[in-house]
DNA sequence: CCAAAAGTGTTGTTAGTACACCCATGG
DNA sequence: CCATGGGTGTACTAACAACACTTTTGG
């Protein structure tokens, strides 16, 4: 088989952009790196990179994060063990003017990750951090807005995150291989940004099969009674799932 | 700002693939060309080709939408008239070996279409058609695979609509601007392969505020008593959500 | 003892399932 | 008259919200 004409169709940049979401201080934050080229030169922005001539879109992804993070995202086929975190691809974003420079499609993905000591970018501390998705998606004044169009990129993120905890056992992604029920709580919290009813919230967690397994131990890390720790369980959709309340 | 040089990135071709959903002869009905060229020369396929220079990957998917259908797709936000269409990004497939030619990365999308008379496909009438999913995604002796890693998005693709039938309003995607309930419920039954009890259903789309708006006339295109007839109501989000029965 | 967080029991309400029943038309 | 699909009423039940109450630790 002949290849193509290049000549017939247009060439494009292929990209992968990260939104990597953690749960630190009771606030949704997101991986952010400081730009060090033109355009948007000094400003924040989603991590990402090309991806290359023979790399799969999750591949490629997968590279990104152990790179930005360390992480390494683990097959979903199999069980969560050690630093894993979730990652799926999100969206694709391919406005012709959103590089000024050439036309880029960015296949953006959505990583979860738990709470992380702190990022590491080339060793270069002040050019990564994590930064509340409340701050950098700010409209207004004092805040800088991220490069490109990640703001909408992040958004998207945000979005997919929230609604997609109600309904599958994702939200044990934010947390760390053993936790308790109210570690798991202040995750739901956190992403949506509500108040939830301690006890309900634990008999619908421990009542749903498959959710959570305990895993033996107790901890007393919060204060007070000790607490059951739990491992994810096998199950992966909430069948009923997580009610949001309303706004 | 000077141009990447073409030497630090692997250039793609980019393309979007459509999966058009419809519902005929209460079966989900997918659109499908046949190849003329090579690879998979005679073979099934989704409709699709590769984006424009200066073309939005949205904008390239309602062309295709146009040229393979007539069916022209509609602004979510402006309201549903005339032989409008749903269309939305479904995901992006980028696997290095999916094109046998050259580095290719396609973005699916969904469309959600009534039922129509007859597709077009450049004129030739033998080159497209509309195909029961359940056939096209039938492994097997007979059966004749699609092309590509079109199956694979057209499994995302059905998957994504069954889903999204549930909580959201897109049924009506697949209905004329005018229907009765009854026949709104079949495509559920024939988008979900189930069936559903039509009291409780009824009772249910018109209890949804802003799902249904009477439109005043009534039918017998059923036989049996005259049934009122409905347009889509502004809803786009069914809350509580209609439920799927197990299996 | 008290504060704090974990966990259980109970009650009222919402929304679903199942199904009996009536309505309006064509043949 | 009867078959066919449209539409309403009603009992039963699953699951959630609200909140009183008990348990187990640290200070």
């Amino acid at each position: 088989m002949p290849p193509y004409d290049p000549s017939t169709f247009p060439p494009f940049a292929v990209t992968v952009d990260l939104v990597v979401l953690t749960v630190r201080r009771h606030a949704l934050c997101a991986l952010v790196v400081r730009r060090g080229e033109t355009p948007f030169q000094g400003r924040w922005a989603l991590p990402g990179g090309f991806v290359r001539a023979d790399e799969d879109l999750g591949s490629a992804a997968a590279r990104e994060l152990v790179e930005e993070t360390g992480l390494c995202a683990h097959d979903p086929a199999k069980p969560a063990v050690g630093n894993g975190a979730h990652l799926e691809q999100l969206a694709t974003y391919g406005d012709p003017a959103r590089d000024p420079r050439m036309r880029v499609v960015s296949v953006a993905h959505l990583a979860l990750a738990p709470d992380l000591p702190a990022p590491r970018a080339g060793g270069d501390a002040n050019s990564a951090r994590w930064a509340p998705v409340e701050d950098l998606l700010r409209e207004g004044e004092q805040a800088t807005p991220l490069a490109f169009d990640h703001a909408r990129i992040l958004a998207d993120g945000v979005e997919r995150a929230r609604s997609k905890i109600e309904y599958s056992s994702l939200a044990t992604a934010f947390c760390p291989p053993e936790f308790t029920v109210g570690e798991l709580r202040r995750v739901y919290e956190a992403v949506w940004g509500v108040v939830l009813d301690p006890r309900n919230f634990h008999r619908k967690v421990t009542g749903t099969p498959g959710f959570l397994v305990p895993s033996g131990g107790t901890t007393t890390r919060q204060g007070g009674r000790p607490a059951q720790l739990f491992r994810a369980g096998a199950a992966t959709v909430l069948n009923p799932p997580m009610l949001r309340p309303e706004v």
